[in-house]
Order: C-alpha cells, then structure tokens, then sequence
RNA sequence: GGGCGCGUGGCGAAAUGGUAAACGCACUCGACUUAAAAUCGAGCGUCUUUGAUGACUUGCGGGUUCAAGUCCCGCCGCGCCCA
C-alpha cells in the first residue's frame, strides 16, 4: 500500500478534487492498475477509442470520445473481463508540416512535443489506459511493418501502380486532396488547381468490393446507418457492358450502362474528357484540346463535377445505335462523364436521366419516353426526367414489360447478339495511397533505369524518414534532400533513385488496433496476440470516420489475412458512432465571433462583451469550431472543476450517439452533484456500521424499500452500460442517491442501509466518475482499491416486488390504479377495478362489453 | 431527386404496444443567513380567472388495436448520406 487509508474521524468539509484526483492517478499508476496481461485467462474484451491526431490540445470531442471508452473499460474490467485498452498517436500528417512552414520547427519535434504534452492532458482525466502499449505511428518502430506489409501486399498482387488524376497547385508544386481545393483554387496559396496525370501507387481494395459489401451483414453491433454508407460507397450496381459500332472507325465503344432497358430510348453518346478515344481525336483538334484542358480544371471531386454545367463537344463522329439500323447517335466527349466509373463512356437517355436531359436540352437533342407510369399515360418530358419505375413504351420487344423485367430482357438480348454482357459495375475504386509529402511513411521502393521498380529488401527496412530536410522551397522536401534518394539498385548495382512518396495517413490507422495487440514485438504484431484479441469488441468514435478509416481497415483486415498475418474477418465487431459537442456561438456588433467566456450578462441578463460592454448576439448551437470560436477547453473545465465533473457531464445529459450541447448550468449540475455525494459519505446523516456488518434481521418499512432500490439499481445500471444508456444509467444513480437522501433516520436497520445503499452508489458510479468513487471507497473504510472491486451483486431475491400498482382504464383513458399482491388472478384485478368509485362513475349506465386484464400491469373496462 | 433517420414541457431528455414527461437544467416560493453564495424543503406540460377526484396534450391528418409517443398510410419540418 502506498496511500492513507482515509481515516474517519478527519472530517474535512470541503472535496479537495484537484489533490483527490492527483492522488488516485498516482496510486493507479503506481499499482499498475490497468496493464493487460495476454496471460490472463479470464475472457478478454478489447475496447479502443479512435487514437488522436496530436494537435498539442484535447478538445472536448476527445474528452467525450475518451470518457465513454474508459466508462466502458472499467465497466468490463468491474464484471470479470481481462480488458485492453490502449491509446496511441496518428502522428503522421499535414498539421505538423504546415508547423513547419509557418512556425519553422521541425514536424518531428512539433509531433513529439504535442505527443508529450497531450498525453500529459489525457492524464489528468484519469483513463485506465495500459499506457506501457503506447505507440506513435510517426516512429520507425511503428511504420517499418507497414513498409514490410505494403511489399507483401506487393507480392500478394494487391498493389499496382498506375497514372492517375489528381489535383495539383502549381504554386505549392504539390498535390491536394479534395477538401484543400476550395472553388476551384488551393487552399493556401489561391492558385488556380490544375488536374495532373501522376504515376502513383494503389492498393486494390477492389478485390475485395463483394467481401466488404457482404461483411456488413454480420456487423450486427454496428450502427445501420454506417453499414448503410458505406453500402452506398462501395455502390454494387448491376448492369450491362455493351460495345457500339463507330461509323467509319475499325474499333468499338465499350459503354456500361444500369439501365439497359431505356436503350430505345438513346439519343446520343459521350465519353470522359480523359477517354483515350478523347486524347486521340484532341490529337488533331485544337478546340477539343482546349475543351479537355478546361474540364480538367473543374478538379477531381464528384461534387465539383455533379455541380458543374453539363458541357459537351461534339466529336463529329457517330455511333450506330444496335437496335434501330437506321437510327445513329452523335459522340460527344462530355465533362460529366467519369473515366474512372464504368467504361468512361456512356449513351445518354434524356427521358429518364436527369443529366443526360440537362445535357439533351442544351445540345437540342431528341427526347424519347421509353418508360411510362402506365401504358396509355405517356408522360411529357419538360425539363424533369422520369427516373421513377413503369411500363415500357416505344421500345420494340420491350413494350409492355416493368423496367426490372425489360433490364433482364435487353441483357439476354444483347448477349443473343454477341455485342455484350450482363456485368457488375462497382463505385468503389482502387486505393490511391502515394502522397507527396514530407511528413508520412516512405514508400519502400526503388526506382533503376534499368530494372524498373525494385522493392526495398527486407533486411534493408525501415526506410527511415530523414530528419535533416528544410521547407525553404515548395514541394516535397524528400525530393529536393541532397543525398536521401540517391542509392545503388539492390538488383543491379548501378545509380537509382528512392520513392519519394509517402503514404496517405490512412495507412497508419488501418492497422494500428493490431498493433496494439502486441506492440513491443519487432515483428509489428503477433498472430498470436492479434487472433487472440482481435476483433476490437468495442470500437468508439466519430461518424466522420463512417467510410473511410472504418472501409480501409476492414479491407487491411482482409489484406493481412490473405498474407499471412492473422486470421481475424473484420477488426471491429461492436461500433459505437459518437455525436458531436456543440456550443452557442457569439458575435459582437462588428459581426466578429467571439469565444463564451469573453461573453459575461449585464444587469438585465443581456448578453454583453465582457471587455467592451457592447451588447453581443447569440447565434445557434452549433459544433465546435475554432473558426467559430465557440469552443470550451477542456483543460480548464478539468482544471476548475476537476475531470470526474466533466466526465459525468459528458455522459448525464444525453445518449451518446446524439450531438451534445455543452452548457455552463450542465457543468455546474454535474459538480453539484460529486459535492453532494461527498458529503453524503464524508458527513453521513447517521452513523455508519463497520465495513462487513451483517444485514439487521428486520428493517423498517422505508428502509426495506431503499434496500431493494439499491439491488433494483445495481441490476438496471449494468444493463444501461451494456447498451451504453449512460444518461440513464446516471438517472438510476441519482435516483438511489436521493432515496438515501431521504431515508428517514429512525428506522430499524437504517444505518445499515445507508452504507449498503452508500457502497452501491459509488460502485456504480465508479466507471463514470472513478476518482470521487475511488476516494469515497476509501473513505467508507475499504482498503482496497475501487479499480480491482468487482461489480456489485444483487439479490435475486429484492428485485422482484410483493405488491403492484396496476393502472385501471376505461376504453383505454385512465380513471385510476390500485395496489394489489403481484400475480393475482385475473377475476380479483377485475374486481378490483371494477369496484373503484372513478370507474363507477363512469360506466354507470352503460353496459360492460368487455374487461382486458394485462396481469401486474393494466386493466381496461370496454362499456 | 433517391435512401436513411428524427420531430415529446421553457431546455437536455425518459417511456418491452399497457399509468407520457423518470433523471437533470432553468424558473418560482419557502427555510437557514445581517446579506449573498452554498445547502435543504416545496412547486413546476397546457387549459378550466381558484381547485382536482376535471378536460386536453408526444409536428399535422387519417388508420389498425380493448389500448398508439411507440405499428401502418399520407403530409409538413429538420438532419445525414448518396446523387
């Protein structure tokens, strides 16, 4: 033992949080209190929280996220479970460069120091971490397997490389993803972005399209709605690949198309402007040159290409339509067409496209109905298409048929004529993962004239990241690094260069949660540890993760799997998507924000600037923002009033998957109430018995009933932190706590049950607020820690009640209850019921049609 | 445009088809105090000028059921994802 036990007579009157908390952690830590064992034989239970990116500050998402894993993590080590839970650092990434630029220090040291000091400010809320797993993604020791993995993935035939769009800003000589393309320009230096062909390196993700779509179905413990997007995003569509004959060209058009029974209705053609039929003909076109060049600086994202107005150029050649001989469509190259969808190539339908309509109205081509609602009601198309389902009209063989049934039929149709095939279309792409960055993992590759591309040989890994570069000249600093790139190929000998790409910072996190499992191995992880502890039983964290970081760990799972690493199918089983904290946003008279503690009442309770007394505007509630400057720090509420307070606010107010409005009066609720439990055991209204004092043979009436509240709570507790009701949860506690509060001093066994409703309290409490828990134990005379004290038991034996209050309705209006022995039999209820005067009154002079009796709940009279 | 979800007091929210509003916040009144804060106690959906053993009430309209916040259909509004 390394702390005082409390002793009792020390009554203080004050709770001293910022020393009680301190000591706890301190004594955690020295007890080593959350170190996981793999030895341990108990079942284990693996609980991650998506590990931060080191800004140098937690902010309040943190603090919720981190609050619910640890609520979770404790409540699991209390029930038996040999429970792992770690944290880590994203520590690769574009913050810690543009640091670099801005404030000249070095990415490294930015990221090591806002390692340091955040890991100091998770401390201070006092989570059962096993911090001796720590991990930074940033560290050799960490990116050497990812280095290993990529080239076995190489071997494994999961990585290509291949020319590919990207944007790119001419200024900064670097590439943007899609979000730092703002209207058109680059975020930073407002330069208009171009679209550039990179050679870059993918991972096939593809391969697994079918895998990932059916894997859904067994995430039982997943929200519906990110199985839902990320069904949407992997985009199964089932189509068909048909080939159209060019006029006075030898090759064909190969279009891929989902609606193959509106081919009737087809009025034109068009490819995307990077088509290579489109390069081709641009060849010897310089206004289809220019058109190219001016689609390629609508940028890359979908959205920007969605939004933009559907433009075209006519090729001036013309496709034979396969149905009608006579009939032949103009090709265009068209900027909404996308080369990397289907076949890049698509015929246009304008009756039941709506971009394909846009795009008919402005070229003046024909519209044809193809589909109608029924077969005499053929709709006019004006400048909304009909996407809805019907009956095929003007379409040949197809007349009459559904559009499912006209799908099937064109299908086996075109496969009769041998100029097409029924084919599944996916939107989901390839991988993109080369980055051109400093600040990220390098891609083991070596680039020789004369062998080509040359993986790094393992025993020459880790390709470590140079810490000697400057960020005086645009562009990535690897590239302009005097000697780094230049090495001899391992194949030939002769002079080659390195990749200077890094990898996407999605990498790092799609394999992290393995790591963890055994993260001082210098293999990376273990089979072992990995199949034993994966998959994370409960994983925690934004919605913004929805798709991407969630899909791209599930397909790593896959992609390890396949190579040898493991033998787990999906790396999360139990997901938990966490809302956002919102705050009122401020604004003074100029219209400038203003952050909320600048933001004081004047004395009519109007809002006014602190510093000016400028009268000032409150906006909505909205999530925090720096921009907004509606944001709280989380240190200083930790600071004030300490980390159980913010933890208990975090999980009182509302579920957990909702969005969070962060109140000063919530904070101050949450406060009030670890001071009134203190003072409930530091001051108890009676005498305690000692720790272990058996139950008095009879209670009194009211402490009877406290007693079964406690076990009723105990029961009902768990199984809110089973389903992670933790606003409930905390309601119970409450419930208990203000049932002791009222428990009337002079009843037989009364002191008793204060100590046993006491205990229960700051047991169940202890997941959420585990340092007022761990001190009140302490205080009730326990020399044990609270951290290593099982979950309460509950007596079977109070939770079930002797007497019931069924409520009595007539036709379903309530007119009454009565207090009857559980399970009485049906005729003594109706009775019962039937003889209240409220009921009488009411059915006097009716006649009784009907009595429903629901046992131990309800009656209802039918007159 | 399509898909999914949501809509309950002044506010955050509870409610296996079975007593709507638990728990908390805010507010009002009272006790303690010279006073304030803190604390403790009482009240607190709406209406009936007072009162509850009264009437009404879960976005709007309909339906199923002995019984609907909950299930079904239509509408309105909000949010998210896809387009």
């Amino acid at each position: 033992m390394t702390w005082e036990p409390h002793e009792m007579s020390r009554i203080e009157d004050r709770y001293n949080v910022k020393e009680t908390e301190a000591k706890w952690q301190q004594v955690w830590e020295q007890q080593d209190c959350f170190r996981t064992r793999d030895e341990d034989a108990r079942p284990k239970y693996y609980v991650l929280e998506m590990f931060p990116y080191p800004s140098g500050r937690i902010h309040m998402g943190h603090v919720r996220n981190y609050t619910l894993g640890d609520v979770v993590a404790r409540y699991k080590r209390a029930r038996g479970f040999n429970v792992l839970h770690p944290m880590g650092w994203d520590a690769f990434g574009l913050p810690a460069e543009n640091a670099a630029i801005q404030n000249n220090v070095h990415p490294a040291k930015w990221t090591r120091e806002n390692i340091a000091a955040m890991r100091e400010q998770l401390k201070t809320m006092g989570l059962s971490y096993d911090w001796s797993r720590e991990i930074a993604t940033c560290e050799p020791d960490y990116y050497r397997h990812e280095q290993k993995m990529f080239l076995d993935f190489l071997k494994a035939g999961l990585v290509y490389r291949k020319e590919s769009w990207v944007n790119w800003d001419p200024v900064e000589n670097t590439v943007l993803a899609n979000e730092q393309v703002i209207d058109g320009r680059g975020w930073r230096s407002g330069a208009l972005v171009e679209k550039r062909q990179l050679s870059q390196w993918f991972l096939k993700i593809t391969d697994f399209a079918q895998d990932l779509l059916d894997g859904l179905s067994t995430l039982e413990r997943w929200p519906e709605r990110v199985r839902l997007m990320q069904e949407n995003w992997i985009g199964r569509s089932e189509g068909l690949r048909l080939f159209f004959e060019i006029k006075g060209r030898d090759d064909r058009l190969e279009v891929y198309t989902t609606r193959p029974d509106t081919l009737f209705g087809a009025s034109f053609c068009a490819i995307a402007p990077n088509h290579p039929l489109a390069a081709e003909l641009a060849g010897t076109n310089a206004a289809l040159t220019e058109f190219i060049a001016e689609c390629n600086r609508i940028g890359t994202s979908e959205a920007a290409i969605e939004t933009a107005e559907k433009k075209g150029f006519d090729t001036g050649l013309r496709i034979r339509h396969p149905l009608a001989e006579d009939a032949e469509l103009p090709l265009y190259v068209a900027n909404f067409v996308l080369m990397d969808y289907g076949t890049g190539a698509i015929f246009g339908c304008p009756a039941h496209d709506q971009r394909d309509l846009d795009f008919a109205r402005k070229y003046d081509l024909p519209v044809r109905p193809v589909v109608a609602p029924d077969a005499e009601n053929v709709p006019e198309i004006g400048n909304e298409a009909f996407t809805g389902d019907g009956i095929l009209v003007n379409s040949g063989f197809l007349n009459g048929k559904s559009v499912a049934e006209a799908k099937a039929a064109m299908i086996d149709h075109i496969e009769g004529l041998g100029i097409g095939s029924r084919a599944v279309n996916w939107r989901l792409r390839d991988w993109g993962v080369s980055r051109q960055r400093y600040w990220g993992c390098p891609i083991p590759i070596i680039h020789c004239d004369d062998c080509g591309i040359v993986p790094v040989p393992e025993q020459d890994l880790p390709v470590v990241l140079p810490e000697d570069v400057s960020f005086d000249k645009p562009g990535n600093p690897l590239d302009h690094h005097p000697t780094w790139k230049h090495v001899s190929c391992p194949k030939c000998g002769k002079a080659a260069r390195r990749e200077t790409d890094t990898f996407d910072t999605f990498f790092e996190s799609s394999w992290y949660f393995a790591r963890f499992t055994s993260p001082v191995e210098d293999k990376g992880f273990t089979q072992e540890a990995a199949n034993k502890w994966l998959p994370v039983d409960q994983y925690i964290g934004g919605i913004e993760h929805a798709v991407l970081h969630l899909l791209y760990s599930r397909f790593f799972t896959r992609a390890l799997k396949r190579c040898g690493y493991l033998n787990v199918e999906e790396p999360f089983a139990g997901l938990l998507t966490q809302g956002m904290i919102c705050h009122e946003t401020y604004k003074d008279q100029d219209g400038k924000w203003l952050f909320p503690d600048e933001v004081t009442r004047d004395a009519e309770g109007h809002p006014v600037h602190a510093a000016s007394g400028q009268p000032v505007t409150i906006g909505r509630s909205e999530k925090m923002s720096k921009s907004k400057k509606n944001v709280v720090d989380p240190a200083h509420i930790i600071d004030t009033y300490g980390a159980d307070t913010a933890r208990l606010f975090m999980l009182s107010d509302s579920p957990p998957e909702r969005d969070l409005d962060w109140t000063e009066a919530g904070i101050d609720g949450a406060w009030r109430y670890v001071n009134r439990l203190w003072r409930m055991v530091a001051q108890p209204s009676l005498e305690l018995p000692p720790v272990g004092s058996v139950q008095p043979a009879s209670l009194g009436k009211a402490a009877d009933k406290v007693h079964r509240l406690s076990h009723k709570a105990t029961v009902a507790v768990a199984e809110d932190l089973e389903r992670f009701h933790f606003n409930k949860a905390v309601a119970r506690i409450r419930e208990l706590t203000n049932a002791l509060g009222e428990l009337p001093q002079d009843e037989d066994g009364a002191a008793w049950v204060l100590r046993e409703g006491l205990e229960t309290v700051v047991r169940l409490i202890g997941p959420m607020m585990p340092h007022l828990a761990e001190e009140l134990w302490s205080m009730l005379g326990h020399q044990t820690l609270l951290a290593q004290t099982p979950w309460p038991e509950a007596d079977p034996a109070l939770l079930v009640e002797d007497s019931v209050t069924i409520a009595v309705q007539v036709n379903g209006k309530l007119r009454g209850t009565i207090d009857l022995p559980k399970d009485v039999d049906q005729k003594t209820a109706q009775d019962a019921a039937l003889a209240l005067p409220a009921v009488q009154s009411v059915i006097e002079g009716k006649t009784l049609r009907k009595v429903v009796v629901v046992p131990n709940r309800i009656v209802n009279v039918v007159v």
